[in-house]
Order: C-alpha cells, then sequence, then structure tokens
DNA sequence: CCCAATCTCTGACTAAAGTCAGAGAAATCG
DNA sequence: CGATTTCTCTGACTTTAGTCAGAGATTGGG
C-alpha cells in the first residue's frame, strides 16, 4: 500500500510537477508567475499570498515590486487597515493571468490527449478520488476556544442549518445550553477542522468529572462532507475524553440527522434510555471508550 | 473535464510536491538528493543519470563530485568502456539512500494516516489508476531503424515471448521473413515506444504498392500491458500506412495470442482467408482504412 | 593507424530562490 | 497617550540551479 504511494507520488511529482512548472514559466521567472496566479482577478492582500504561499515576507516583497515594476499589479494600501497592502493585477496582469489559464489548460489537455476515450473517463475519475481524499487529509482538527472567530463561524453555520433540517425548525435558547465555558479547558473541549484556511467542521465535549462526557456541537460543512471529517472528529474527541479519564461518552441527536445516528452507530455507539431532557432529542447514545 | 484535470493538477503539485521536497530535504539540496536516490543500491552509469534526470552533463559532473566529497558516492569508470564513468553509493551512501527511503515511506504513510480504512483503500485504488494512466502518456512512439539497439531488444523480446506461447514454440527462421530492409523507409517503416529511455513496445508496417500494407511485429512489453499501448501503435501505424497512400492493412496472427486478437477486431479488424502461407498463421485479418 | 564520435569534466558564468536582521508606519491594548 | 504588536519593506547576504564553451580521454569505424 505504501509502495503504491510512493510509485503514484514518485510518477506524479515528475509528470505533473516538472510540466506544470513548464508549462506555466513563461518569460517570467516561476516564483513571480505563482505570486501573479494567487493574486487572482479580485487582488488578495499580501498578508494573505504570505500565508498562501508560504513564502518569506522579504522576498514576497521583492517579487510584488518585480511584477509591479513589470506593469503587472499594482499593490496599495488596503481600505480597512492601512499596514496591510492589497496587490491587485492590473489590465495587463489580467491578460498574462489568463495567459496562465490558457497553458494550465494546454497542460490538462496534454495529459489526456494520448489517451483513449475510456482512458480519459477513468483517469478523470480516479483524479478526482485522489484529488478529493488528499483534501480530507489536508483538514486539521486543532483545540480552539469556543469563542473563536472560527468556532463561532461553525456553531452559527450549525444552527442555521438544524434550523433547517429539523421539522419543528431549531431554536438555540428552547435547546440545553452548552455556553463557551462549558467548552473550554478544563469543563470541556472545542474543536475546529480547518481546511485551506477556512473552518470545515466542528465538535464539543462537555465534561462531568466522573459521569460520562458529553458530545456536543458536531457539525461537518456541506462542502467537505464525504471526506470522512464526521468520523475523524468523533475519533479526536473520543481521545481527549479518555486522556481526560472518561470511560464513556454519549449524545443525544435529533431523528433528522440520519448520517449522523448512522455514524454514531456505525462508530460503537449504542442508543441509550433518554439521559436529559433535551427537547430536540429524539435518540440518546453512548459509547464505553 | 480539463477543470477535473487542472484541479487535480493544482491539488496534487502543491500536496504531493511540496511535501515531497520537504520530506526528501535532508542538510543536503534537493538536486543532490536526487541524483544520489536515482543512482541506488547498484550503482549506474553517468549517462544514464543525465538521461534520466534530464540534467546537464557540466551540472550533474558538479553534483556528483559534492557527493563524492561528502563520501557518498564513488565515481569510477565503468568496466566495459572507459569513456563512461559509472557512480556506486559507498556505505555512508546506502545509509542516507535509506535514510531518504524511510522519509518517503514516512511522506506515503502521513497521506494515508488520517484517512478511515475504506477511504485508504479508495485513494490507494484511485492513485494506482492515476499513475498507470499518467505513465501511459508519457510513451512516445517513434520511427526507428530496423537494426536499432531498441529495436532489436524489442524484436529479441518479441521472438522469446511468440517461443513461450505459441504450442509448437517458435523458430524465426521458419516464418516468414522480414527483414530490415523490408522495415525501412522506403519499403516499410518500424516504430518502437519508449518509456523513461527504456523501449516497451514496436511494430512494423511493410508496403507492397498498391497491394495491402502489411502489420508486423507488433510487441508490447509484459510490465507496460494495460496501457493502451497496442491500440496507440495500431493508430500509429495505421497513420502511416494512410500516409503512404494505402486503403488497407492486413496482418496474420496465431490464435495463442488472445489478447491481440480481440484487439484486432475491437479496432475494426476483420477476419479474412489466408492471404499468405506463414506457419504460424492462424488468423487472417483486415482493415480498410 | 587516424579521424570522428562519445563521454565526462572544468571554468566561468547568470538567474532564481530564499534567509535574516532590522527599520518604519500603522493599529491596538491597557 | 505610550508601549506593544502587526505588517510590510529594504539591504545585504547565501545557496541552488542551471547554462555554455571548450578540454581531455577513449573508443569505434574505415
Amino acid at each position: 500500500m505504501i509502495d503504491r504511494v510512493r510509485a503514484f507520488n514518485r510518477a506524479v511529482t515528475q509528470r505533473v510537477g516538472a510540466l506544470d512548472d513548464h508549462y506555466l514559466s513563461t518569460d517570467r521567472p516561476l516564483g513571480e508567475a505563482r505570486v501573479l496566479w494567487e493574486i487572482g482577478e479580485d487582488g488578495c492582500d499580501v498578508r494573505v499570498l504570505r500565508s498562501r504561499l508560504a513564502l518569506d515576507s522579504g522576498y514576497l516583497s521583492r517579487l510584488l515590486r518585480s511584477l509591479e515594476t513589470a506593469g503587472l499589479v499594482k499593490v496599495a494600501a488596503s481600505a480597512g487597515d492601512r499596514r496591510v497592502r492589497t496587490a491587485r493585477p492590473t489590465a495587463k496582469g489580467r491578460r498574462e493571468c489568463a495567459l496562465l489559464d490558457r497553458r494550465s489548460d494546454a497542460l490538462a489537455r496534454s495529459m489526456l490527449e494520448p489517451l483513449t476515450e475510456s482512458q480519459r473517463d477513468r483517469l478523470v475519475a480516479a483524479m478526482s478520488d485522489v484529488e478529493r481524499l488528499l483534501t480530507a487529509t489536508l483538514v486539521t482538527i486543532e483545540p480552539v476556544d469556543p469563542t473563536d472567530h472560527h468556532a463561532q463561524d461553525c456553531l452559527r453555520e450549525y444552527f442555521t442549518e438544524l434550523d433547517r433540517r429539523f421539522d419543528a425548525g431549531f431554536d438555540p435558547r428552547a435547546s440545553l445550553p452548552a455556553d463557551p465555558a462549558e467548552m473550554r479547558p478544563p469543563a470541556g473541549t472545542f474543536v475546529v477542522g480547518m481546511l485551506h484556511g477556512e473552518p470545515v467542521c466542528c465538535g464539543a465535549l462537555k465534561f462531568h468529572g466522573d459521569e460520562p462526557a458529553e458530545l456536543k456541537r458536531m457539525w461537518v460543512a456541506p462542502a467537505a462532507r464525504g471526506l470522512g471529517l464526521g468520523r475523524r472528529l468523533l475519533t479526536e474527541l473520543e481521545r481527549r475524553a479518555a486522556d481526560n479519564g472518561c470511560g464513556v461518552v454519549r449524545l443525544e441527536t435529533n431523528r433528522s440527522l440520519v448520517e449522523a445516528i448512522a455514524m454514531y452507530r456505525s462508530s460503537g455507539y449504542r442508543e441509550v434510555a433518554a439521559f436529559n431532557d433535551e427537547p430536540y432529542g429524539d435518540h440518546w447514545f453512548e459509547k464505553h471508550l
């Protein structure tokens, strides 16, 4: 299995990596081309560029200067915060970007071209699979404070979704509360999964001393479903519960959340009698770790 | 479709490419690491390195010198031809190679690690597909002289395989001849498919003026089967026949070669009466272009 | 045996990529 | 309001990567 992955890495870095460099190379150095491309149509804050391309600030600054003297971008102070600077493509920069786009298309075509119809279909299907599954591996699940910006984003989305899916809608005030204080150490934990700097899933634990820990706020962004993130969240939270000395984790859920229920069952959770009076609860589960 | 390929290129070069560089980086520059790796356990001629890594001879020479002063390889004149030099790893070089190996494994593991069992299986299957199909796109089919080294290699392998597969074995002298002179322009053509500098398939045409052209010596290396090379050879040779003014291509084949027969049929060849007295022939096919 | 071809090496470059330490402007926190 | 932090830039570097033109050894073909 490892061998197969290595063979893939080898073949792909050689073929795609090298060609990508080759195709993307205009008369401009690769670094600059990449920056120009990353800036995109609408421009981009310099600090975002820096984090996305993982470049040294001095180096990036110089690359931008070079693009600027070539008349491809304009860097100006950002509207809100005048410390941060925003790079925007000029008309010429846009044209050059479009050229890179066309080259990228040409590369893609050159990869399909020698193949027969059915081979192409297979290749594209396999590529989509690989891309999706590798994307899944990029998600990092980290503990954050429940009041953290990303955590709050997740919760907002989560409540909106519950409201849409529950037969009777969902009002957080009618539900049993889970205050930030209950979901931050030492009373509990809140974890968020991040992908490309955006939050894509979350989950929380409330500890109750020797009593079972409670699983709360499990949510995966619609765009990130099918990547196995629910299960990863569960595993992660169970690990944290166990580290905290909990032998049992339990949770309640609503009948509308069929995928979640299926996941709990297949992860070893067993349905038990209601252990609280959550008004939106239809099923109660627990798992001995 | 193009979009999917581009998405793949982007996601994968970023993820694999960057990590590959990162994991492979010891304290040694990447270029050197790649050369060391390519030399392998058993050593490797310098010219082979040069062609495989597509490096400038001066540059490679310097890289080798640097590896040599680091005590990782020894470069010495090759046994047969003392112009060519062979690089061999020292014990220390082998250790460093093993380290690279372990890192490469670690990278592969890190890609699988966040996934569930079934996701891993899917990922590995998809990777194998992608790798195989991308490998197929790397094969270049070019005309060569039938006495060319690579052409002769192919023919040798081809005859060996026929001898193994035919019920009564195969002796080229008993078969209808196809002299080099008959398979080089203007009397005919010989094409070889190359992958990573190695010949992996071949095929030939004999022209007979206004009479149908004859397809001969179609062979695909066992390791390269399933890449659609047979069909590509066929397409290529038919194109050349058509360019030469031939309206019809024909061929004979042996009943043991079932995949070949299936391919001919599905490529539009129809079985016809024997048009020659090839002793090893069981089926005769032709196709109107 | 000689001439042309092959193979590797050296010298002399250039360009790209990247690092590091700090300076200076603007925002934020107490 | 002042200290601290954030963000970007400049200057002064180093390291990699790569190119190009020969030189010098061998070898193979006639």
